[in-house]
DNA sequence: CTGAAAGCGCTTACAG
DNA sequence: CTGAAAGCGCTTACAG
């Protein structure tokens, strides 16, 4: 594999240089290149900058592979995104699968994408990196089925779920506080004078939508306002297949919708029948994702703090490779409101 | 690192199990061990069905970088994606990336997404999975700094640009055939009947943005219309920022736009001044992206065929990797044109 | 068809 | 402050 070929002058030139290489060439041990390079105690700080110098001369590169066998460790990190939220359309969890990257590379890891196939969901199979020990835990991006999450607990790497949760047990999950966000915004509602509010998504869906339509409820509890089975408009059905959103009879005067581009087909659809908007109903979304921006108007929405939930995925990640008994159960990250136009008070 | 645990009835259960561990739990060899899981020659059929069973019986995983280490290939490439291209509002590299890590597993190889930093773009550092031999080569994506295209060349490993090619020799690049994709639309426009068509994204900002400049230019030449330079409008600064759009005094019929966010933004512009698409004038897109649905009508657009450019790009790597003398130069993949409804014919 | 030996490039005790 | 020895878990010749 690793040739040799002959430099200028006939000079022998090895194309993969390491420690041994360098140390050969100072006239010291492997042992002491390997301290120096790793900055660790034992070799003198004026011999640590010499061999520093030489390896950089000699263009030599860390071998991670000499280290994770030795370790155990490869430095690698799993996310998981299930196929089914890959669309072209759907950005969200690619958007996170970069932030990931981001913060796993300032503890020198890296993240490795490995996208779940309907398929293997069903039939349970694990993803090759955790076979080949190519990755030291694993971040899951939004719901899989429970079977699968049965599946993925019982392997001893670490294992945290990012965006989603279920009521099994044991599991460590980062989630966006989908019901305050929701709760929040429709306090905000509320206090323009709307009472006549609807929430739009199909509430057994995901556990995301079930929370966001629980904050939506606790803020008609808080305010006296009933329920109306009416105001709780599907837009999905069971599996997540998006189907044509029936306004009720008695129109609302706002809508809070389970995400921005659910508000965003809801804004089209009522522009088309001449209802406008803020001006006839208010509507809000979710997520402050591409399509809050594409709305006329733009639409006031949760911004879900993608950064801080990375963030805190990653950390927590970290801290379980150190120590797999810690648990953590479900956190979770606030979000804010993005006040755009697309509510209006009502007097 | 490896510890043991006591398993039920006091006995020792590792909880790494190593090929070693398969072989003296059956009284051979780990070098048969070794033929079997990887069907090798030299093991009866019967031996190694039975270790192939008693391997996964004890949960065996395989190490990868045990032979990382032998071989000197890690089964990873880096995915490069320079910050710039990664807003949120800008998943098409992503949704590339994605591409290309399930063609990659195909090959029972990973994909690691490095987003190169503006700053260690400007200071020519090399990431750190290169210096850590953490991947065998690199997919690079979108178009990066002509220094730092030369400081990736200095490296023995194999490199793919895609979506990108400069005028500096010896790069292998795969690309969506901007030129022709252009040349067809304008063609289109052209057989229904328009002949003031204008063109819309700045020629200097990028080299794709050039070339399907110049396949309109080709268009308009074979028609024998002149190429009017108020027609070439500007969409971006020499930097990529977008600005406003400037229409011409003299109105065209039809716009040509560099792609399809271009195309929403024009539509929307020229629809808020009273102009109608497309009974006042016919617009066209390129990407076929999330823009060209969100359009009112849907835009007829140029679709690029990703699936195809991440094939050929992994195939060009794998290549590479056995024969690292073999070049390709540029390889341009065709699009192809989805007709929607944004194009009227004029009499 | 099977296996003993050597080696890939590091790091971790341990000895001096 | 420095280094010899052993080992991480595979695979590659080579010998039988």
């Amino acid at each position: 594999m690793f040739g040799e070929c002959t430099g200028i002058g006939g000079i022998i030139v090895k194309s993969n240089v390491t420690m041994r290489d360098i140390a050969d060439k100072l006239g010291v041990s492997s042992v002491t290149v390997s301290k120096a390079l790793n900055d660790k105690e034992g070799v003198s700080d004026e011999l640590k900058e010499k061999i520093k110098i030489v390896a950089a001369d000699m263009g030599y590169r860390f071998n991670t592979h000499a280290r994770s066998m030795k370790e155990g460790l490869s430095y690698n990190l799993g996310i998981v995104i299930p196929e089914r939220f890959t669309g072209s359309t759907q950005a969200f969890y690619l958007q996170f699968y970069q932030l990931l990257s981001k913060v796993l590379d300032s503890f020198h890891y890296s993240g490795i994408l490995h996208i779940l196939s309907q398929e293997d969901e069903d039939q349970l199979v694990l993803p090759r990196i955790y076979n080949e020990k190519k990755v030291d835990g694993f971040i899951i991006l939004g719901q899989i089925g429970k079977e699968y999450v049965k599946q993925i607990q019982k392997i001893e790497s670490p294992v945290i779920f990012l965006d989603f949760y279920t009521d099994q047990n044991e599991i460590d999950s980062v989630l966006s506080d989908n019901f305050y966000g929701v709760y929040e915004v429709t306090n905000y509602l509320i206090r323009n004078g709307h009472r006549k509010i609807a929430f739009v998504g199909n509430i057994h869906a995901t556990s995301s939508i079930q929370d966001r339509f629980l904050g939506y409820y606790k803020s008609l509890l808080e305010h006296r306002i009933d329920l109306n089975h009416q105001y709780v408009i599907k837009d999905r059905d069971d599996l997540g297949k998006y189907i044509d959103i029936d306004v009720p009879q008695d129109m609302p005067t706002a809508f809070v919708c389970n995400n921005d581009e659910v508000a965003y087909n809801l804004i089209n659809m009522l522009q088309k029948s001449g209802i406008s908007v803020p001006d006839d109903c208010s509507v809000v979304g979710f997520d402050n994702s591409i399509y809050s921006t594409l709305t006329d108007p733009p639409l006031t929405t949760v911004e879900v703090d993608m950064e801080e939930m990375s963030k805190v995925a990653v950390k927590f990640i970290m801290e379980k490779l150190n120590n797999p008994q810690k648990k953590y159960g479900r956190t979770f990250i606030k979000g804010n409101i993005v006040f755009r136009d697309s509510v209006k008070p009502i007097k």
